[in-house]
Formats: C-alpha cells, sequence, structure tokens
DNA sequence: TTTAGGG
DNA sequence: CCCTAAA
C-alpha cells in the first residue's frame, strides 16, 4: 500500500508514503493507527493490472486515502451534478431496495425518481469552494481527500464481513459505517431522517485514527437484531461508532466545543446523518458516561457490562481532559 | 443560521 | 433524537 494508485494526472509517485499525517490529530492523540487504510490493500492488484477499471468507477477512494495532495481530477470530474451526489444520492434507491417489503415505499420513491434529480441540480459551488480553497491553502490540515463517491463503491473490505455482503448497491456508505448490515433486512433508518444532508462537500478526512483499541466492537453499529416493526420505538437510531466518537472527541480537540458546525463539516463530512446538534448530543452524553467512570465501581461495571460498546479507556480519558479544558454549559458539574 | 437547553 | 428559545 505503498505506492497504491499515484495521482491520476501526474503520477507523482515521489511523494512519500509519509505523507498522510494529518494535521489533525497532531494535538491531542499521539497514538495514532491506521485503520481504514489497512483494508484496501487487497485492491492493489487490480490496480496494476487494470488501470483502466478504477477510473470507471469504483477505486478510486483508496488512492485517495493515500495520497491526499491528490486532488487532480477527481475533484472535479465527479462534482458533475448528473451523477454525482456522494451518499444521500441513492437515499430513495437505497431505502427502497432495502424496504422493497413495504410496498408503499417503494412506490413512492419509484415515483420521484425523474423529480429528485432535477433537484439534484444545486450548485454547490458557494460552500464547495469555501472549503476547498479553506483546505487548500490554510493549513493543509488533515482533509484532503475527495472522495467524490460514484454510485456504488464496494471496496474496501474492511472486515470479512464484507466479502459476503451481496452488496451491488447498499454499498453507498460513507466509509465509516455499515460495517455489518449483511444479515438485517429491515434497516428502518437507512439514512432518509428528515433531510438535512446539507451541502456535502466531497472532501472526506479518512483520518488514520485509531479504532485499533477495541478491534471490533466498533463496528456493531446497527447490530440490533430483527425488530419487528411493531416495537420500533425511535423511527432512526443510529449507534454511535467508535471510530465516530473518537472524530468527535478529536474534533472538539481541535476546534473547541460549541463549534459543532465546523466540527460536522470539517470530520463528519460523509456523515450525511449525524447533525451538529447530534455532535452536541452525543458530546453531552460522552461527558455523562466519562463521568460515570469515576462513580462507583459497581456502577460502573454494570454500565460496561450493560453497554455494547465498552467505550475505551482513551476516549474516556481525552473526554474528560476535554471537559476540563473547555467547560461546557451545565454539563460540568455533572448534578441531577 | 447556529447554539444551548430541555423533553 | 426532537423541539424550541436565544444569540
Amino acid at each position: 500500500m505503498d505506492y497504491g494508485p499515484p495521482c491520476w494526472g501526474s503520477l507523482t509517485r515521489n511523494v512519500s508514503p509519509a505523507s498522510q499525517s494529518p494535521g489533525l490529530s497532531g494535538s491531542s492523540n499521539s497514538a495514532v493507527g491506521m485503520s481504514e487504510s489497512s483494508s484496501v490493500t487487497i485492491q492493489e492488484s487490480d490496480f496494476k493490472n487494470d488501470y483502466s477499471l478504477l477510473k470507471s468507477e469504483n477505486h478510486e477512494l483508496p488512492a485517495l486515502k493515500y495520497r491526499r495532495r491528490c486532488e487532480k481530477p477527481v475533484s472535479l470530474e465527479f462534482r458533475n451534478p448528473n451523477l454525482s451526489d456522494e451518499d444521500d444520492d441513492e437515499d430513495p434507491l437505497l431505502s427502497s431496495m432495502l424496504l422493497n417489503k413495504n410496498g408503499r415505499k417503494l412506490g413512492d420513491t419509484s415515483k420521484s425518481g425523474a423529480p429528485r434529480r432535477e433537484k439534484r441540480l444545486r450548485k454547490p459551488t458557494q460552500r464547495y469552494i469555501e472549503e476547498f480553497s479553506d483546505k487548500k491553502s490554510k493549513h493543509l490540515k488533515g482533509q484532503g481527500k475527495f472522495s467524490a463517491v460514484t454510485k456504488n463503491r464496494q471496496l474496501k473490505i474492511r472486515s470479512p464481513d464484507e466479502l459476503h455482503l451481496v452488496t451491488g448497491t447498499l454499498s453507498s456508505v460513507p466509509e465509516e459505517e455499515l460495517p455489518s448490515e449483511t444479515t438485517i433486512q429491515v434497516v428502518p433508518e437507512v439514512r432518509a431522517r428528515r433531510g438535512r444532508p446539507k451541502k456535502q462537500v466531497s472532501v472526506l478526512v479518512t483520518k488514520p485514527k485509531e479504532e485499533v483499541f477495541t478491534s471490533d466492537s466498533d463496528d456493531d453499529r446497527v447490530k440490533k437484531k430483527k425488530r419487528s416493526e411493531k416495537h420500533d420505538r425511535r423511527k432512526h437510531q443510529r449507534m454511535w461508532t467508535i471510530t465516530e466518537v473518537t472524530k468527535l472527541v478529536d474534533g472538539i480537540a481541535e476546534y473547541g466545543v460549541g463549534r459543532w458546525t465546523d466540527i460536522k463539516r470539517f470530520l463528519f463530512t460523509t456523515s450525511v446523518y449525524r447533525t451538529p446538534i447530534d455532535l452536541r448530543d452525543k458530546w453531552r452524553n460522552l461527558l455523562r458516561a466519562s463521568s460515570v467512570q469515576k462513580l462507583k465501581k459497581k456502577e460502573a461495571e454494570e454500565k460496561q457490562l450493560h453497554a455494547l460498546r465498552p467505550l475505551p479507556k482513551s476516549l474516556i480519558r481525552r473526554v474528560r481532559e476535554l471537559a476540563k479544558i473547555h467547560p461546557y454549559p451545565r454539563e460540568r458539574g455533572q448534578k441531577s
């Protein structure tokens, strides 16, 4: 994975693999373990043999992972409003497929096939330009990757589960989510939610963060079984993965508490869900969780036991540190 | 429009 | 998560 796919246009292989050091993680966490990167190693042969293939569609991501400086043609090429639009473009499509057992939903989506395209023609320019220049010139932070995902990229097999994943179409997830959604076919909250994808700039951060600590337990996400439709209380609930929490904490460390929109825009650009408000809520919960840890041991144990995600120690530690640094209104006391 | 606070 | 008030 050292050379991987070089920049498409210029074949700049002179860039050293060490160039992926993300400026984001510079301050808070020193223990950076690349996690996602490991998932793309399988594609190497393809890259060498079928060069045209990756150009066609779904192989650009790994490349971009490697080269964040490689903002070559991809950024513009995929901005094409026609086929572009990263994740949320497939919302209706995806949901219809997954929920096809629900006749109503299916008909609904199919009906609105055409108009949806039209709507997609909005101009991303303003924000896009802003972000683009911002990243490029600013500090050259860690976010240089322009994902520009296409329709279906079924690459990136991070866990063996995904291998037997029927894939094909539902692999439009950003990158951190949807690890094992194979068994369930109910998935009520594919990603619909109330429309709020906002401007999805096609940059994604892909920081080689940890995710190494608890091995997998973060990939759980929607591991819930086959929830009967009757019993689903909350329409949509997305489990926070460790990766997400890590990103959130890191983002807070970088931009400060309260800058939810910034954090969302810089670190959660790929997540159509997770609004800034969600981030804030999660942070609130994190504060509580981290404080809980220091309460009674018994309580803590029970919590840990009950919790699906152990919430790594490192994260808790960081949360607490951050909590000390910037006082978050009202949550600091952890009273009542 | 975003953030803070409460439900 | 959702909603609302305030900035």
